[in-house]
DNA sequence: CACGGATCCTGATGGC
DNA sequence: TGCCATCAGGATCCGT
């Protein structure tokens, strides 16, 4: 579900409300990625200092450690107060002194993972290969076509693989694509400067664009208010296969790459 | 080292 | 309360 507009929407969401707070328990339901990732004595009586997020991650600072979560394909958080009893997928409660932050997975590739220290083996397992944040400073052309230069892949899956730059799911990286007028299927390598320019461009205003409208709902997302986001509305390509490109009226295409569809405008994107 | 395929898990959907 | 195949927003592991 969760690419990194919707994991950051779900941070600005629930960050003010549990900073400062003081976990009181923690209980597990089903095992998710990594089962063993977490055990409810590292948490009890630490305080919630900070929601960050790296990538798809969300970090949350305690005040000794950091518990780390990812929401896989279909996880969400909600943080309120007087949840009723978990649910089937509910598979993770954190309950702090300012409310109970839950986790609904019904997929479990989600992960809830405590780590003494960001620098530790533990969290540098998961966030140690991570390419560069597409919202900040260090991601400019030059660091993506450097980046590009050693891939021979599509560029729809090398963006997809986050080792050069984090964040960009299949989504956004069907819709950056368009945006930039470049043909998915196209090796990441043979991309010219100007091309990378636009592509670097694109993938920062599609990002921005998605946190701003609330990320996308296709099927479930929602932050940890409870609230959906807006952005699917207004799609160029993805899920649009058969209709009408809304720029030039060209039928949008559907391929298969690595087992992931992909979606663009066969006149717009050479 | 980079690539492509298989894999984890559950639910929704559509064809028959 | 049909059955089966396919698909779904992610990321890791493994053989090549």
């Amino acid at each position: 579900m969760p690419e990194l507009p919707e994991v950051e929407v779900t941070r600005l969401s629930f960050a003010p409300g549990i900073r400062g707070a003081t976990i009181l328990s923690a209980t597990l339901g089903k095992p998710l990625r990594w089962p063993l990732g977490i055990q409810p004595s590292h948490l009890i009586g630490q305080q919630v200092m900070e929601v960050r997020r790296r990538g798809k991650y969300l970090l949350i600072d305690l005040n000794e450690g950091l518990l780390l979560l990812h929401l896989g394909m279909s996880g969400s958080l909600i943080f309120a107060s007087g949840l009723a009893e978990p649910g089937k997928h509910d598979h993770f409660d954190l309950h702090t002194s300012q409310g109970t932050l839950r986790l609904n997975d019904p997929r479990r590739f989600g992960a809830v993972v405590f780590a003494p220290q960001e620098s530790d083996a533990v969290a540098q397992k998961l966030l140690g290969k991570l390419g560069v944040e597409p919202l900040g400073e260090d991601f400019d052309a030059p660091a993506l076509y450097q980046g590009l230069q050693q891939r021979k892949a599509a560029i729809k899956q090398v963006l997809l693989a986050g080792d050069v730059v984090v964040g960009v799911g299949n989504i956004y990286a069907s819709e950056a694509l368009f945006m930039a007028g470049i043909r998915p299927t196209t090796r990441a390598n043979r991309l010219s400067r100007p091309r990378v320019l636009r592509l670097q461009q694109a993938i920062r205003t599609v990002l921005a664009q998605a946190v701003k409208k609330g990320g996308s709902t296709l099927r479930d997302f929602s932050n940890a208010q409870g609230e959906s986001g807006h952005f699917q509305l207004e799609a160029m390509v993805y899920a649009r296969q058969g209709e009408p490109c809304r720029v030039c009226g060209t039928p949008i295409k559907s391929i298969k790459q690595g087992q992931r569809s992909t979606f663009f405008c066969p006149q717009c994107q050479k």
